[in-house]
RNA sequence: GCGGGCGUAGCUCAAUGGUAGAGCGCCAGCCUUCCAAGCUGGCUGUUGUGGGUUCGAGCCCCAUCGCCCGCUCCA
Protein backbone atom coordinates (compact mmCIF):
# COMPACT_ATOMS: atom_id res chain seq x y z
CA UNK A 1 0.00 0.00 0.00
CA UNK A 2 3.06 2.54 1.27
CA UNK A 3 4.37 1.58 -1.62
CA UNK A 4 0.92 2.33 -4.18
CA UNK A 5 1.02 5.53 -2.85
CA UNK A 6 4.50 6.29 -3.57
CA UNK A 7 4.10 5.07 -7.14
CA UNK A 8 1.09 6.83 -7.33
CA UNK A 9 2.62 10.50 -6.38
CA UNK A 10 5.57 9.14 -9.26
CA UNK A 11 2.80 8.87 -11.59
CA UNK A 12 1.22 12.28 -10.79
CA UNK A 13 3.93 14.06 -11.18
CA UNK A 14 5.80 12.61 -13.88
CA UNK A 15 1.77 13.58 -15.68
CA UNK A 16 2.19 17.03 -14.30
CA UNK A 17 5.56 17.07 -15.86
CA UNK A 18 4.62 15.93 -19.20
CA UNK A 19 1.64 18.69 -19.20
CA UNK A 20 4.09 21.38 -18.09
CA UNK A 21 7.55 20.96 -20.24
CA UNK A 22 4.81 19.84 -23.18
CA UNK A 23 5.43 16.29 -23.35
CA UNK A 24 1.81 15.00 -23.63
CA UNK A 25 -1.42 16.93 -22.79
CA UNK A 26 -4.68 15.14 -22.78
CA UNK A 27 -6.50 15.35 -26.17
CA UNK A 28 -9.20 18.03 -26.82
CA UNK A 29 -8.80 19.55 -23.14
CA UNK A 30 -10.23 22.53 -24.20
CA UNK A 31 -13.13 21.03 -24.20
CA UNK A 32 -12.81 18.63 -21.43
CA UNK A 33 -11.15 15.97 -23.23
CA UNK A 34 -12.08 13.02 -24.31
CA UNK A 35 -11.63 9.57 -22.26
CA UNK A 36 -8.33 7.44 -23.86
CA UNK A 37 -6.83 9.90 -26.60
CA UNK A 38 -3.60 12.04 -26.11
CA UNK A 39 -1.76 14.54 -27.63
CA UNK A 40 2.04 14.63 -27.88
CA UNK A 41 3.43 18.56 -27.34
CA UNK A 42 6.87 19.75 -28.74
CA UNK A 43 9.13 17.87 -26.55
CA UNK A 44 6.70 14.39 -26.46
CA UNK A 45 6.28 14.80 -30.27
CA UNK A 46 10.74 14.84 -30.64
CA UNK A 47 11.20 12.08 -28.50
CA UNK A 48 8.52 9.48 -29.75
CA UNK A 49 10.13 10.62 -33.37
CA UNK A 50 13.37 9.79 -31.85
CA UNK A 51 11.88 6.01 -30.56
CA UNK A 52 10.25 5.36 -33.77
CA UNK A 53 13.19 6.69 -35.75
CA UNK A 54 15.69 4.05 -33.37
CA UNK A 55 13.31 1.35 -34.19
CA UNK A 56 13.45 1.44 -37.69
CA UNK A 57 17.00 2.11 -38.09
CA UNK A 58 17.87 -1.24 -35.69
CA UNK A 59 14.89 -3.23 -37.56
CA UNK A 60 14.96 -2.29 -41.17
CA UNK A 61 17.90 0.03 -42.04
CA UNK A 62 20.43 -1.19 -40.23
CA UNK A 63 19.26 -5.54 -41.65
CA UNK A 64 19.03 -6.78 -45.49
CA UNK A 65 16.04 -9.19 -44.41
CA UNK A 66 13.39 -6.90 -43.40
CA UNK A 67 11.54 -4.23 -45.75
CA UNK A 68 8.67 -1.97 -44.08
CA UNK A 69 5.28 -1.36 -45.27
CA UNK A 70 2.99 1.64 -44.86
CA UNK A 71 -0.36 0.29 -45.05
CA UNK A 72 -3.76 2.56 -45.09
CA UNK A 73 -6.17 2.59 -41.70
CA UNK A 74 -9.23 1.55 -43.45
CA UNK A 75 -9.23 -1.48 -45.27
CA UNK A 76 -11.44 -4.04 -47.32
CA UNK A 77 -13.79 -4.94 -43.93
CA UNK A 78 -13.07 -8.73 -44.94
CA UNK A 79 -9.76 -8.74 -43.81
CA UNK A 80 -11.46 -8.48 -40.53
CA UNK A 81 -13.35 -11.28 -40.86
CA UNK A 82 -10.56 -13.78 -42.23
CA UNK A 83 -8.24 -12.29 -38.93
CA UNK A 84 -11.13 -13.12 -37.14
CA UNK A 85 -11.46 -9.65 -35.60
CA UNK A 86 -15.27 -9.61 -36.91
CA UNK A 87 -16.72 -12.48 -35.45
CA UNK A 88 -19.80 -12.40 -34.05
CA UNK A 89 -19.09 -8.78 -33.44
CA UNK A 90 -23.02 -7.76 -32.73
CA UNK A 91 -23.42 -10.91 -30.23
CA UNK A 92 -22.94 -10.86 -26.53
CA UNK A 93 -20.06 -13.30 -25.56
CA UNK A 94 -18.69 -14.61 -22.68
CA UNK A 95 -15.01 -16.32 -21.92
CA UNK A 96 -14.27 -18.99 -19.63
CA UNK A 97 -11.82 -17.44 -17.10
CA UNK A 98 -9.86 -20.68 -16.86
CA UNK A 99 -9.72 -22.33 -19.94
CA UNK A 100 -9.97 -19.22 -22.21
CA UNK A 101 -12.98 -21.00 -24.47
CA UNK A 102 -15.88 -18.43 -25.82
CA UNK A 103 -19.18 -18.84 -25.75
CA UNK A 104 -22.47 -16.79 -27.37
CA UNK A 105 -23.81 -15.67 -24.40
CA UNK A 106 -27.02 -16.32 -25.66
CA UNK A 107 -25.99 -20.37 -26.46
CA UNK A 108 -25.22 -20.99 -22.48
CA UNK A 109 -27.03 -21.97 -19.71
CA UNK A 110 -26.17 -22.02 -15.86
CA UNK A 111 -28.54 -24.94 -14.69
CA UNK A 112 -29.52 -25.19 -10.84
CA UNK A 113 -30.38 -28.23 -9.30
CA UNK A 114 -32.04 -28.06 -5.46
CA UNK A 115 -33.36 -30.07 -3.38
CA UNK A 116 -34.16 -27.77 -0.43
CA UNK A 117 -31.53 -26.10 -0.07
CA UNK A 118 -28.84 -29.01 -0.80
CA UNK A 119 -27.47 -28.14 -4.31
CA UNK A 120 -27.69 -31.52 -6.29
CA UNK A 121 -26.48 -30.00 -9.47
CA UNK A 122 -24.46 -26.92 -10.91
CA UNK A 123 -23.36 -26.85 -14.15
CA UNK A 124 -22.82 -24.78 -17.26
CA UNK A 125 -24.18 -26.09 -20.71
CA UNK A 126 -24.40 -25.41 -24.30
CA UNK A 127 -28.06 -25.19 -25.52
CA UNK A 128 -30.62 -23.19 -27.11
CA UNK A 129 -33.45 -23.53 -24.65
CA UNK A 130 -34.51 -24.13 -20.70
CA UNK A 131 -35.54 -27.85 -21.24
CA UNK A 132 -32.74 -28.34 -23.72
CA UNK A 133 -29.86 -26.86 -20.93
CA UNK A 134 -31.74 -29.24 -18.42
CA UNK A 135 -31.37 -32.27 -20.70
CA UNK A 136 -27.66 -31.45 -21.16
CA UNK A 137 -27.49 -30.98 -17.74
CA UNK A 138 -28.81 -34.60 -16.27
CA UNK A 139 -26.77 -36.27 -18.97
CA UNK A 140 -23.54 -34.73 -18.13
CA UNK A 141 -23.76 -35.16 -14.76
CA UNK A 142 -22.68 -38.85 -12.53
CA UNK A 143 -24.99 -41.97 -12.30
CA UNK A 144 -25.84 -41.55 -8.79
CA UNK A 145 -26.66 -37.57 -9.09
CA UNK A 146 -28.89 -38.69 -12.29
CA UNK A 147 -30.82 -41.07 -10.53
CA UNK A 148 -31.18 -38.63 -7.50
CA UNK A 149 -32.67 -36.30 -9.70
CA UNK A 150 -34.80 -38.71 -11.76
CA UNK A 151 -35.96 -40.61 -8.47
CA UNK A 152 -37.02 -37.07 -6.33
CA UNK A 153 -37.95 -35.41 -9.68
CA UNK A 154 -40.94 -33.45 -7.69
CA UNK A 155 -39.11 -32.25 -4.80
CA UNK A 156 -36.60 -30.50 -6.97
CA UNK A 157 -36.27 -27.13 -7.73
CA UNK A 158 -34.63 -25.78 -11.18
CA UNK A 159 -33.01 -23.06 -11.72
CA UNK A 160 -31.97 -22.05 -15.20
CA UNK A 161 -31.22 -18.95 -16.44
CA UNK A 162 -29.11 -17.46 -20.35
CA UNK A 163 -25.29 -16.60 -19.66
CA UNK A 164 -26.53 -13.01 -20.64
CA UNK A 165 -30.05 -12.87 -18.13
CA UNK A 166 -28.12 -14.49 -15.42
CA UNK A 167 -29.49 -12.90 -11.75
CA UNK A 168 -27.08 -9.81 -10.38
CA UNK A 169 -24.33 -11.68 -8.33
CA UNK A 170 -24.77 -15.08 -9.93
CA UNK A 171 -21.92 -16.15 -11.93
CA UNK A 172 -21.92 -18.53 -14.66
CA UNK A 173 -20.22 -21.52 -15.41
CA UNK A 174 -17.54 -22.29 -18.72
CA UNK A 175 -19.44 -25.86 -20.04
CA UNK A 176 -16.43 -27.76 -21.03
CA UNK A 177 -14.49 -27.02 -17.96
CA UNK A 178 -16.65 -25.72 -15.15
CA UNK A 179 -14.90 -22.48 -14.75
CA UNK A 180 -16.57 -19.08 -13.97
CA UNK A 181 -17.27 -17.12 -17.02
CA UNK A 182 -17.19 -13.27 -17.54
CA UNK A 183 -19.96 -11.19 -17.69
CA UNK A 184 -22.11 -11.13 -21.07
CA UNK A 185 -20.86 -8.66 -23.21
CA UNK A 186 -20.29 -6.99 -26.63
CA UNK A 187 -17.18 -7.30 -28.01
CA UNK A 188 -17.64 -3.73 -30.41
CA UNK A 189 -13.89 -3.00 -30.21
CA UNK A 190 -13.39 -1.97 -33.51
CA UNK A 191 -14.17 1.36 -34.20
CA UNK A 192 -16.71 1.20 -36.78
CA UNK A 193 -17.62 4.13 -39.61
CA UNK A 194 -18.72 4.72 -43.09
CA UNK A 195 -16.64 4.28 -46.44
CA UNK A 196 -18.75 7.34 -48.45
CA UNK A 197 -21.54 9.65 -48.15
CA UNK A 198 -23.91 6.94 -47.54
CA UNK A 199 -24.57 5.23 -44.21
CA UNK A 200 -25.67 2.03 -44.66
CA UNK A 201 -24.97 -1.39 -43.99
CA UNK A 202 -23.11 -2.26 -47.15
CA UNK A 203 -20.63 0.95 -46.66
CA UNK A 204 -19.60 -0.13 -43.21
CA UNK A 205 -15.95 -0.08 -42.19
CA UNK A 206 -13.26 -0.37 -39.58
CA UNK A 207 -10.45 1.71 -38.35
CA UNK A 208 -7.56 -0.98 -37.96
CA UNK A 209 -7.18 -2.56 -34.23
CA UNK A 210 -3.69 -3.45 -35.26
CA UNK A 211 -0.91 -2.96 -38.05
CA UNK A 212 -0.28 -6.92 -38.67
CA UNK A 213 -3.63 -7.62 -41.21
CA UNK A 214 -2.26 -4.77 -43.27
CA UNK A 215 1.36 -6.80 -43.36
CA UNK A 216 -0.38 -10.28 -44.13
CA UNK A 217 -2.87 -8.44 -46.93
CA UNK A 218 0.58 -7.15 -48.84
CA UNK A 219 2.60 -10.17 -48.06
CA UNK A 220 2.36 -11.02 -51.90
CA UNK A 221 2.44 -7.86 -53.30
CA UNK A 222 6.11 -7.80 -51.09
CA UNK A 223 7.01 -10.47 -52.34
CA UNK A 224 6.44 -10.20 -55.67
CA UNK A 225 7.67 -6.66 -56.07
CA UNK A 226 11.20 -7.20 -54.00
CA UNK A 227 13.43 -10.03 -54.33
CA UNK A 228 13.06 -10.84 -50.73
CA UNK A 229 12.71 -13.97 -49.72
CA UNK A 230 11.93 -16.34 -46.71
CA UNK A 231 12.84 -16.10 -43.90
CA UNK A 232 12.63 -11.99 -44.61
CA UNK A 233 10.11 -9.68 -42.41
CA UNK A 234 7.64 -6.63 -43.30
CA UNK A 235 7.81 -3.70 -40.58
CA UNK A 236 5.47 -1.01 -39.99
CA UNK A 237 4.39 1.42 -37.54
CA UNK A 238 1.33 3.06 -37.36
CA UNK A 239 -1.56 3.63 -35.88
CA UNK A 240 -4.17 1.78 -34.64
CA UNK A 241 -7.50 1.69 -32.91
CA UNK A 242 -8.78 0.21 -30.18
CA UNK A 243 -12.60 0.82 -28.33
CA UNK A 244 -11.10 0.05 -25.12
CA UNK A 245 -13.94 -0.27 -22.51
CA UNK A 246 -11.63 1.13 -19.59
CA UNK A 247 -8.71 3.37 -20.76
CA UNK A 248 -6.34 3.50 -17.77
CA UNK A 249 -2.80 4.62 -16.44
CA UNK A 250 -1.99 7.78 -18.29
CA UNK A 251 -1.37 6.85 -21.85
CA UNK A 252 -0.80 3.01 -21.28
CA UNK A 253 -4.19 2.04 -22.45
CA UNK A 254 -5.43 3.77 -25.07
CA UNK A 255 -8.20 3.98 -27.72
CA UNK A 256 -5.65 5.68 -30.95
CA UNK A 257 -2.51 4.17 -30.13
CA UNK A 258 0.43 3.84 -32.54
CA UNK A 259 2.32 0.18 -32.95
CA UNK A 260 5.48 -0.89 -33.98
CA UNK A 261 5.33 -4.16 -35.80
CA UNK A 262 7.51 -6.66 -37.73
CA UNK A 263 5.90 -10.00 -39.50
CA UNK A 264 8.96 -12.29 -39.98
CA UNK A 265 7.66 -15.19 -42.29
CA UNK A 266 9.95 -18.32 -42.01
CA UNK A 267 9.78 -21.52 -42.60
CA UNK A 268 7.64 -23.70 -40.41
CA UNK A 269 10.81 -26.28 -39.29
CA UNK A 270 12.51 -22.68 -38.72
CA UNK A 271 9.64 -21.09 -36.97
CA UNK A 272 10.92 -21.63 -33.43
CA UNK A 273 14.70 -20.71 -33.85
CA UNK A 274 13.89 -17.24 -35.43
CA UNK A 275 10.61 -17.16 -32.40
CA UNK A 276 13.97 -17.05 -29.93
CA UNK A 277 16.11 -14.69 -31.74
CA UNK A 278 13.31 -12.45 -31.99
CA UNK A 279 12.53 -12.81 -28.13
CA UNK A 280 15.82 -11.76 -27.20
CA UNK A 281 16.66 -9.46 -30.31
CA UNK A 282 13.87 -6.81 -29.00
CA UNK A 283 13.93 -7.44 -25.17
CA UNK A 284 17.36 -6.35 -25.32
CA UNK A 285 16.53 -3.54 -27.87
CA UNK A 286 14.97 -2.01 -24.94
CA UNK A 287 17.98 -2.59 -22.46
CA UNK A 288 20.15 -0.84 -25.26
CA UNK A 289 17.68 2.65 -25.21
CA UNK A 290 18.25 3.05 -21.23
CA UNK A 291 15.49 0.97 -19.40
CA UNK A 292 17.84 -0.62 -16.73
CA UNK A 293 17.01 -4.77 -16.69
CA UNK A 294 16.00 -5.24 -13.03
CA UNK A 295 12.70 -3.46 -14.41
CA UNK A 296 12.86 -5.58 -17.27
CA UNK A 297 11.44 -8.64 -17.55
CA UNK A 298 11.03 -11.47 -20.46
CA UNK A 299 7.58 -13.08 -19.58
CA UNK A 300 7.21 -16.63 -21.98
CA UNK A 301 3.04 -16.85 -21.62
CA UNK A 302 1.66 -20.10 -20.17
CA UNK A 303 0.08 -22.40 -22.71
CA UNK A 304 -3.66 -21.62 -21.10
CA UNK A 305 -2.32 -18.02 -22.10
CA UNK A 306 -1.88 -18.36 -25.40
CA UNK A 307 -4.28 -17.12 -28.04
CA UNK A 308 -5.94 -19.33 -30.77
CA UNK A 309 -3.29 -18.38 -32.95
CA UNK A 310 -0.52 -18.77 -31.23
CA UNK A 311 2.11 -21.29 -30.62
CA UNK A 312 4.28 -19.75 -28.21
CA UNK A 313 4.10 -15.61 -26.99
CA UNK A 314 6.50 -13.74 -25.01
CA UNK A 315 5.90 -10.34 -23.03
CA UNK A 316 8.28 -7.91 -22.70
CA UNK A 317 7.35 -5.88 -19.72
CA UNK A 318 8.45 -2.85 -17.62
CA UNK A 319 7.25 -2.36 -13.69
CA UNK A 320 5.68 1.21 -14.28
CA UNK A 321 4.76 3.01 -11.07
CA UNK A 322 1.52 1.57 -11.61
CA UNK A 323 2.55 -2.50 -11.91
CA UNK A 324 4.12 -4.55 -14.33
CA UNK A 325 2.55 -4.10 -17.80
CA UNK A 326 3.45 -5.43 -21.38
CA UNK A 327 5.74 -2.79 -23.86
CA UNK A 328 5.68 -5.81 -26.38
CA UNK A 329 4.43 -9.10 -27.33
CA UNK A 330 6.60 -11.04 -29.17
CA UNK A 331 4.36 -14.42 -30.90
CA UNK A 332 4.58 -17.37 -33.05
CA UNK A 333 1.65 -17.23 -35.16
CA UNK A 334 2.52 -19.94 -36.86
CA UNK A 335 0.66 -20.18 -40.47
CA UNK A 336 -3.26 -18.72 -39.03
CA UNK A 337 -2.96 -15.29 -40.66
CA UNK A 338 -2.06 -16.19 -43.62
CA UNK A 339 -4.01 -19.44 -44.14
CA UNK A 340 -7.23 -17.60 -43.06
CA UNK A 341 -6.09 -14.77 -45.52
CA UNK A 342 -5.79 -17.57 -48.25
CA UNK A 343 -9.07 -19.22 -47.65
CA UNK A 344 -11.25 -15.56 -47.34
CA UNK A 345 -9.52 -14.10 -50.49
CA UNK A 346 -8.89 -17.45 -52.40
CA UNK A 347 -5.65 -16.19 -53.46
CA UNK A 348 -2.41 -18.17 -52.95
CA UNK A 349 -0.41 -17.29 -50.21
CA UNK A 350 1.95 -20.84 -50.54
CA UNK A 351 5.95 -19.27 -50.89
CA UNK A 352 7.78 -22.03 -53.39
CA UNK A 353 11.50 -22.03 -52.35
CA UNK A 354 12.99 -23.21 -56.06
CA UNK A 355 16.09 -24.59 -54.45
CA UNK A 356 14.24 -27.34 -52.50
CA UNK A 357 11.63 -27.43 -55.00
CA UNK A 358 9.37 -27.15 -52.11
CA UNK A 359 5.90 -25.39 -51.29
CA UNK A 360 4.88 -24.26 -48.00
CA UNK A 361 3.20 -21.50 -46.19
CA UNK A 362 5.41 -19.50 -44.69
CA UNK A 363 5.01 -19.52 -40.80
CA UNK A 364 4.94 -15.79 -38.99
CA UNK A 365 7.08 -14.46 -35.83
CA UNK A 366 5.22 -11.54 -34.93
CA UNK A 367 6.90 -9.08 -32.31
CA UNK A 368 4.57 -6.16 -31.52
CA UNK A 369 5.52 -3.47 -29.71
CA UNK A 370 3.48 -0.14 -28.61
CA UNK A 371 4.95 2.64 -29.32
CA UNK A 372 3.14 4.71 -26.75
CA UNK A 373 3.99 2.12 -23.89
CA UNK A 374 7.65 2.32 -24.84
CA UNK A 375 7.57 6.61 -24.82
CA UNK A 376 5.69 6.01 -21.33
CA UNK A 377 8.01 3.82 -20.28
CA UNK A 378 11.40 5.60 -21.09
CA UNK A 379 9.64 8.54 -19.33
CA UNK A 380 9.02 6.49 -16.50
CA UNK A 381 12.50 5.49 -17.03
CA UNK A 382 13.70 9.28 -16.92
CA UNK A 383 12.90 10.64 -14.27
CA UNK A 384 15.15 11.40 -11.48
CA UNK A 385 14.81 13.40 -8.32
CA UNK A 386 18.02 14.56 -6.97
CA UNK A 387 20.37 17.34 -5.44
CA UNK A 388 22.86 20.04 -6.95
CA UNK A 389 24.21 22.52 -5.49
CA UNK A 390 22.68 26.22 -5.78
CA UNK A 391 25.26 29.33 -6.07
CA UNK A 392 25.94 28.88 -2.62
CA UNK A 393 26.98 25.52 -2.63
CA UNK A 394 23.97 23.98 -1.10
CA UNK A 395 21.82 21.11 -2.09
CA UNK A 396 18.33 21.76 -3.83
CA UNK A 397 16.15 19.19 -5.00
CA UNK A 398 16.53 18.97 -8.45
CA UNK A 399 13.93 17.30 -11.65
CA UNK A 400 15.85 15.90 -14.16
CA UNK A 401 14.81 13.60 -17.36
CA UNK A 402 17.95 11.38 -17.79
CA UNK A 403 16.71 9.73 -21.21
CA UNK A 404 19.30 7.97 -23.24
CA UNK A 405 20.67 10.16 -25.20
CA UNK A 406 19.79 9.17 -29.02
CA UNK A 407 16.20 9.35 -27.61
CA UNK A 408 16.41 12.97 -25.93
CA UNK A 409 13.89 15.17 -27.44
CA UNK A 410 16.78 18.36 -27.48
CA UNK A 411 19.96 17.11 -28.44
CA UNK A 412 22.14 20.36 -26.78
CA UNK A 413 21.23 23.69 -25.14
CA UNK A 414 23.39 27.10 -25.81
CA UNK A 415 23.68 29.45 -23.64
CA UNK A 416 25.79 33.08 -23.06
CA UNK A 417 26.50 33.24 -19.37
CA UNK A 418 25.54 36.50 -19.85
CA UNK A 419 23.33 38.80 -21.80
CA UNK A 420 26.70 41.02 -22.90
CA UNK A 421 29.85 41.79 -24.12
CA UNK A 422 28.78 39.75 -27.69
CA UNK A 423 28.07 36.42 -25.79
CA UNK A 424 24.90 36.10 -27.34
CA UNK A 425 25.92 36.26 -30.53
CA UNK A 426 28.63 33.95 -30.40
CA UNK A 427 25.94 31.59 -28.75
CA UNK A 428 23.42 31.90 -31.61
CA UNK A 429 26.41 31.64 -34.24
CA UNK A 430 26.93 27.88 -32.23
CA UNK A 431 23.42 27.33 -31.61
CA UNK A 432 22.91 27.59 -35.51
CA UNK A 433 25.74 25.32 -36.55
CA UNK A 434 23.95 22.94 -34.11
CA UNK A 435 20.66 22.84 -36.08
CA UNK A 436 22.47 23.11 -39.43
CA UNK A 437 24.19 19.94 -38.56
CA UNK A 438 20.75 18.21 -37.80
CA UNK A 439 21.14 18.63 -34.34
CA UNK A 440 18.19 19.71 -32.06
CA UNK A 441 19.43 22.05 -30.28
CA UNK A 442 17.64 25.23 -27.98
CA UNK A 443 19.15 29.06 -27.28
CA UNK A 444 18.05 30.29 -24.17
CA UNK A 445 19.28 33.89 -22.93
CA UNK A 446 16.77 34.59 -20.41
CA UNK A 447 17.74 35.30 -16.83
CA UNK A 448 20.28 33.15 -14.68
CA UNK A 449 22.30 30.61 -16.25
CA UNK A 450 21.50 27.88 -13.21
CA UNK A 451 17.85 28.37 -13.88
CA UNK A 452 18.39 27.43 -17.80
CA UNK A 453 20.28 24.56 -16.75
CA UNK A 454 17.47 23.38 -14.71
CA UNK A 455 15.01 23.74 -17.42
CA UNK A 456 16.71 21.95 -19.59
CA UNK A 457 17.04 19.26 -17.10
CA UNK A 458 13.25 18.99 -16.86
CA UNK A 459 13.53 18.64 -20.67
CA UNK A 460 16.49 16.26 -20.23
CA UNK A 461 18.77 17.49 -23.06
CA UNK A 462 22.06 15.58 -22.42
CA UNK A 463 24.44 18.97 -22.90
CA UNK A 464 24.38 22.83 -22.23
CA UNK A 465 27.30 24.37 -24.09
CA UNK A 466 27.47 27.81 -22.57
CA UNK A 467 29.70 30.64 -24.05
CA UNK A 468 31.42 32.86 -21.30
CA UNK A 469 33.86 35.73 -20.86
CA UNK A 470 36.60 32.85 -22.07
CA UNK A 471 35.35 32.33 -25.25
CA UNK A 472 36.39 36.15 -26.74
CA UNK A 473 39.77 34.80 -26.25
CA UNK A 474 40.36 31.87 -26.90
CA UNK A 475 37.06 30.15 -29.06
CA UNK A 476 36.25 27.88 -26.36
CA UNK A 477 32.88 27.40 -24.05
CA UNK A 478 32.29 25.35 -21.64
CA UNK A 479 29.77 21.76 -22.10
CA UNK A 480 27.60 20.60 -19.15
CA UNK A 481 27.08 17.09 -18.85
CA UNK A 482 23.03 16.51 -17.57
CA UNK A 483 23.47 13.65 -14.87
CA UNK A 484 26.87 14.43 -13.64
CA UNK A 485 26.50 18.30 -14.18
CA UNK A 486 30.45 18.00 -14.76
CA UNK A 487 31.99 20.68 -17.37
CA UNK A 488 35.04 20.38 -20.05
CA UNK A 489 35.98 23.40 -21.69
CA UNK A 490 36.36 22.46 -25.42
CA UNK A 491 36.63 24.40 -28.83
CA UNK A 492 33.66 26.22 -30.12
CA UNK A 493 33.69 24.92 -33.45
CA UNK A 494 34.09 21.05 -31.52
CA UNK A 495 30.46 21.41 -30.29
CA UNK A 496 29.12 19.56 -32.70
CA UNK A 497 31.56 16.71 -32.93
CA UNK A 498 31.72 16.67 -29.48
CA UNK A 499 27.87 16.07 -29.14
CA UNK A 500 27.48 13.57 -32.13
CA UNK A 501 30.10 11.75 -30.58
CA UNK A 502 28.56 11.18 -27.09
CA UNK A 503 25.47 10.14 -29.19
CA UNK A 504 27.39 7.26 -30.95
CA UNK A 505 26.12 9.06 -34.44
C1' G B 1 -18.66 -1.79 -16.42
C1' C B 2 -18.94 -1.43 -10.57
C1' G B 3 -17.35 1.19 -6.00
C1' G B 4 -14.65 5.35 -3.85
C1' G B 5 -12.03 10.18 -4.32
C1' C B 6 -11.20 14.69 -7.01
C1' G B 7 -12.16 18.96 -10.56
C1' U B 8 -10.88 27.03 -8.49
C1' A B 9 -5.13 31.22 -12.66
C1' G B 10 -0.13 27.76 -16.80
C1' C B 11 1.20 24.74 -11.90
C1' U B 12 0.35 23.75 -6.36
C1' C B 13 -3.47 25.12 -3.37
C1' A B 14 -6.80 28.91 -0.24
C1' A B 15 -11.69 31.14 0.17
C1' U B 16 -19.02 30.18 7.12
C1' G B 17 -24.07 30.22 1.17
C1' G B 18 -22.41 37.02 0.93
C1' U B 19 -16.80 41.55 -3.54
C1' A B 20 -12.51 34.81 -6.03
C1' G B 21 -6.98 35.06 -3.27
C1' A B 22 -1.67 33.46 -2.32
C1' G B 23 2.87 31.24 -3.73
C1' C B 24 5.37 29.53 -7.86
C1' G B 25 5.53 30.20 -13.02
C1' C B 26 5.16 33.27 -17.33
C1' C B 27 6.05 38.20 -19.95
C1' A B 28 8.90 43.21 -20.16
C1' G B 29 13.06 45.41 -18.02
C1' C B 30 17.15 45.84 -14.34
C1' C B 31 20.94 43.08 -11.81
C1' U B 32 23.78 38.72 -12.66
C1' U B 33 30.87 35.75 -15.20
C1' C B 34 28.33 28.77 -14.17
C1' C B 35 23.66 25.46 -11.48
C1' A B 36 16.14 27.55 -10.10
C1' A B 37 14.67 31.37 -4.53
C1' G B 38 17.69 39.52 -6.06
C1' C B 39 14.87 44.29 -7.72
C1' U B 40 10.72 46.93 -10.56
C1' G B 41 6.43 46.51 -13.37
C1' G B 42 2.80 43.41 -15.87
C1' C B 43 -0.56 39.10 -17.44
C1' U B 44 -3.91 35.23 -15.78
C1' G B 45 -10.12 32.89 -14.08
C1' U B 46 -17.25 32.04 -17.81
C1' U B 47 -14.57 28.14 -10.19
C1' G B 48 -14.82 21.24 -15.83
C1' U B 49 -19.87 21.59 -18.35
C1' G B 50 -25.35 21.96 -18.08
C1' G B 51 -29.51 22.34 -15.09
C1' G B 52 -31.87 23.10 -10.13
C1' U B 53 -32.59 25.23 -4.93
C1' U B 54 -31.75 30.35 -3.02
C1' C B 55 -32.54 37.38 -2.44
C1' G B 56 -27.55 35.42 -3.41
C1' A B 57 -23.87 29.18 -5.27
C1' G B 58 -16.75 27.93 -5.88
C1' C B 59 -19.59 25.96 -1.58
C1' C B 60 -26.07 22.67 -1.36
C1' C B 61 -28.92 19.13 -5.01
C1' C B 62 -29.25 16.50 -9.93
C1' A B 63 -27.10 15.23 -14.47
C1' U B 64 -22.92 15.03 -17.56
C1' C B 65 -17.61 15.08 -18.99
C1' G B 66 -12.70 14.24 -17.41
C1' C B 67 -8.71 12.62 -14.05
C1' C B 68 -6.93 9.40 -9.94
C1' C B 69 -7.39 4.75 -6.80
C1' G B 70 -9.44 -0.30 -6.13
C1' C B 71 -12.09 -4.33 -8.48
C1' U B 72 -13.31 -6.00 -13.42
C1' C B 73 -11.47 -6.28 -18.26
C1' C B 74 -7.68 -6.17 -21.93
C1' A B 75 -10.49 -11.58 -28.58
Amino acid sequence: MTQQNTSGDLMEKLVALCKRRGFIFQSSEIYGGINGFWDYGPLGVELKRNIKEAWWQDTVTKRDDIVGLDCSIIMNPKVWEASGHIVNFNDPLVDCKSCKARFRADKVFAVTAKDGENVLLQVGAEAETDEQAKAAAIAGTNSKTRRRVEDHADRIAWEIWRADKAPAGASNLCPLCGGALTDARKFNMMFKTFVGAMEDSSSVAYLRPETAQGIFANYKNVLDSTRIRPPFGIAQIGKSFRNEINPRNFTFRSREFEQMEIEFFCHPSEADKWYAYWRDERYNWYIGLGLTSSKLRLRPHEKTELAHYAKACADVEYQFPFGVSELEGVANRTDFDLTQHQKFSGKDMAYFDDETKQRYIPHVIEPSGGCDRATLAFLCEAYTEDTAPDENGNPQARTVMKFHPRLAPVKVAVFPLVKKEGMPETATKIHQACKRAGLASFYDEKGAVGRRYRRQDEAGTPFCATVDGQTALDQTLTIRDRDTLKQERISTDKVVAYVREKLGL
